[in-house]
DNA sequence: TATCGTTATGATATCACAGCATAACGGAAT
DNA sequence: ATTCCGTTATGCTGTGATATCATAACGATA
């Protein structure tokens, strides 16, 4: 069979997402790498679209989340606000614990009895 | 601000959803119902996309989960198979107290502190 | 001043999905 | 018997979201 749960949690302000999962590890990305670009890569997705997910989240949140630099030595670079790290703290605070709550009740609901 | 949490839970199976929230909310408006077509009006959907989903989950769980009956003097209609009883309530076990869940960790580190 | 990798967007192609249309079915009413 | 009606079942087409490609601007370093 091979069943297995799936969870996911985010944030929306007016209906719109403003912070997922996947967001924030796109932001956690950032601040490792030091760039838009290897975050975007290091997801699996394009520039492009990493850069938009960005751009959403700041003006939902009209909060600015990453300072960029352009050109410079290595190209320019990318780095979080101090908001932005407040943010992804407070989000994977949030989010702690839900694979293990969902994952204990899968086996036993789905696995067990 | 109005921030709101949200939250989805759903099992997949060879990497495909096999069961969901809302596809289990559609199997209980079928039963409730006693029909696709008015399931999926009360679910905003059109019975086309209700119908594909319900192929889906049968197809990928190779189980037969609705009865159907076309013509008749209501013009047909269709009734849950006892396992798609029993996986809905497998489901609905499994499911139960995420939200609740989710709502207290919000508040506790999106509203308080 | 030439180079190079990154940021920042426009333009275009692709694809999942929604909406529309239609055939088949069969109990009930005429 | 035949018509009627609402439901199941499925093909077809338009559309909006997303992915891919292309390109300009930037500025520290060599």
């Amino acid at each position: 069979m091979s069943l297995e749960p799936k969870t996911n949690i985010w944030i929306e302000k007016d209906n719109k997402v403003v912070l997922s999962l996947w967001r924030v590890r796109l932001l956690e990305a950032i601040a490792e790498t030091g760039s838009i670009s290897a975050a975007a890569s290091k997801m699996g997705v394009s520039y492009r679209r990493a850069w938009e997910k960005i751009q959403e989240c700041e003006t939902r949140l009209a909060v600015k989340l990453v300072d960029t630099q352009t050109g410079g030595s290595g190209g320019g670079g990318s780095s979080l606000t101090p908001e932005a790290v407040a943010y992804v703290d407070r989000f994977r605070k949030f989010a702690a614990g839900l694979d293990e709550f969902v994952s204990e009740r899968f086996e036993k609901y789905f696995l067990d009895g």
